[in-house]
RNA sequence: GGUGAGGUGGCAGAGAGGCUAUGCGUACGCCUGCAGAGCGUAUCUACGUCGGUUCGAUUCCGGCCCUCACCA
């Protein structure tokens, strides 16, 4: 039975999608101005271990991300960069599109743009104005066209679902200057006016563009409908993102809840402080997946739990990899042996106990955590057989166990581009050394292994002859 | 100021009212021509702090300290 943590009732809750056998999943996806970071990274590898894992458990999902293509950030990089919004837009799409495939992360069934359903916004903008649940403001200063405001004490009743909070303890703790057009400080754009230059929409209210939080709207709505199943994001999307999507959406529709399960990820940090360009301390994905592989960045982090928060280092990344090679040299070994009959019962027990253990993991709210540890203590016992004297059903199920969990749900295993020398290359390489083994010249012998390492083959002799594997 | 999350062994990081987490690292042993990998053993009272409940709490309750995140 799977429980997941709502951040709407902060509790496990049982896991019953609103159609038997179909799960309805909307991600927040990116704000297209810039590559993609390792905490975003962290965000949509969980999704994707948490997608897997559903479909795994025989659900069909439905799993839609959206790209952000309007923005103000948008607009802003694209003036830096003497550029137009669009395309520094169509080129971040294209971007961090092919960071998420490096990653291995799963495509996701849609990934609709906003500015492809701008209408769709107008829409929902002119029901909510309609129902008195939103107001035109005046145009901001230098605008061509006005403003149009989500009136949030309109639904004060909705107000707070995810961050617990009152619209009067919002307002007592407020600190920043108030925009003097806004009804109540808490009121929120859904339409912003047009600027001279600016990419901009029709509308009844005037040329412009649709706030941030509209669109989710918008876009959860025309895919999935008005009440789906799962809708993620990272923790600091919960306010004012999320809090804003569920006014919008369940003041439309009229239908309560918006979301059965809010699913939200925990932040990673660098050094204990938070990603941040101002600090200096931006890893971007590309540029890690240079240092690292993406399965052992998956590893990384996948090595906690999702709501958890983590810390970033190169330390981290490279214990990641240590633990990592475990497995994967364990898997190696077990996929390349060939003969043998032994069956030792210890082992068919380990792989029982391996996916007993796993699952109960997994439908622990998603604990890769203790799902890695089931896949450790089938390693360790695992290890302590020679794969080559055990009959092949047997270690068949140790492989299959490996690449079933760790591989198709983790995404731990995928298999390596072989670079370097080939096959009959190495085997040629290594019957020299054997030969120079034989006749013990271990100088020989070892600049050959050395040659091989330099060339990422590593060599290891065991009672029952050489070995060797790509690393 | 408000709200939320968290403080676990050398490090990372799960977890549960009493039973070895797991991984990384380190030390020793086995194995090996050597190395690596693997296996075994060890790594001192591991659970922020002060109280409470309990036969027993790191795990439940309350206060406190600290860290992090979000806040129109």
């Amino acid at each position: 039975m799977l429980k997941v943590h709502n951040s709407a009732s902060r509790e496990l809750e049982e896991f019953a999608p609103r159609e038997p056998g179909r799960v309805r999943m909307y991600v927040c996806g990116l704000t297209v101005y810039n590559d993609m970071h390792l905490g975003h990274a962290r965000s949509y590898v969980s999704f994707d271990a948490i997608r897997r894992w559903l479909e795994h458990s025989g659900y069909a999902v439905e799993h839609i991300q959206n790209h952000t293509d309007i923005d103000d950030k948008i607009i802003a990089r694209a003036a830096e960069e003497g550029v137009a919004p669009a395309d520094l837009a169509e080129r971040y799409i294209a971007r961090t599109t092919a960071d998420l495939t490096a990653l291995g992360v799963l495509p996701p069934h849609q990934m609709p743009r906003a500015t492809a359903y701008v209408e769709q916004m107008v829409a929902v903008i002119a029901d909510l104005l309609a129902k008195g649940h939103a107001y035109v403001a005046e145009p901001a200063e230098g605008a061509l066209a006005p403003d149009v405001y989500f009136d949030v004490p309109s639904a004060r009743e909705q107000f707070g679902t995810l961050t617990g909070q009152s619209l009067e303890e919002l307002e007592a703790g407020a600190r920043v200057a108030v925009d003097p057009r806004k009804r109540n400080p808490a009121d929120f754009a859904l339409w912003k006016g047009a600027r001279e230059g600016e990419p901009s929409w029709d509308s009844p209210w005037g040329t412009g563009r649709p706030g941030w939080h509209i669109e989710c709207s918008a876009m959860s709505l025309t895919l999935l409908g008005p009440q789906f199943d799962i809708h993620g994001g990272g923790s600091d999307l919960k306010f004012p993102h999320h809090e804003s999507e569920i006014l919008q959406t369940e003041c439309h529709t009229g239908k309560h809840p918006m979301v059965k399960y809010w699913l939200h990820t925990g932040f990673l940090t660098v050094d204990e402080e938070k990603m941040s360009k101002s600090l200096d301390n931006f890893f971007l994905v590309r540029d890690v997946l240079q240092y690292a592989s993406a399965e052992v960045v998956r590893f990384y982090l996948l090595n906690a739990h999702y709501r958890s928060p983590i810390d970033f280092s190169d330390a981290a990344l490279d214990e990641a990899a240590s633990a990592h090679d475990r497995l994967a040299a364990t898997l190696h070994r077990y996929r390349t042996a060939s003969g043998g009959d032994g069956q030792p019962e210890a082992l068919h027990d380990a792989v029982t106990t391996a996916r007993a253990d796993f699952t109960t993991a997994m439908d622990d709210d998603f604990n890769t955590r203790e799902a890695l540890a089931a896949l450790f203590g089938l390693a360790r016992e695992a290890n302590r057989y020679e794969p080559g004297t055990l009959d092949s059903e047997l270690r068949d199920a140790v492989v299959a166990a490996f690449e079933e969990l760790g591989g198709k749900v983790l995404g731990l295993f995928a298999p390596r581009e072989a670079t370097g020398p080939g096959d009959a290359e190495i085997e040629a390489l290594l019957a020299q050394r054997e030969a120079a083994r034989a006749a013990k010249e271990w100088a020989e012998a070892d600049r050959i292994r050395d040659e091989l390492a330099a060339q990422g083959v590593e060599v290891q002799d065991t009672p029952d002859g050489v070995r060797w594997r790509r690393t």
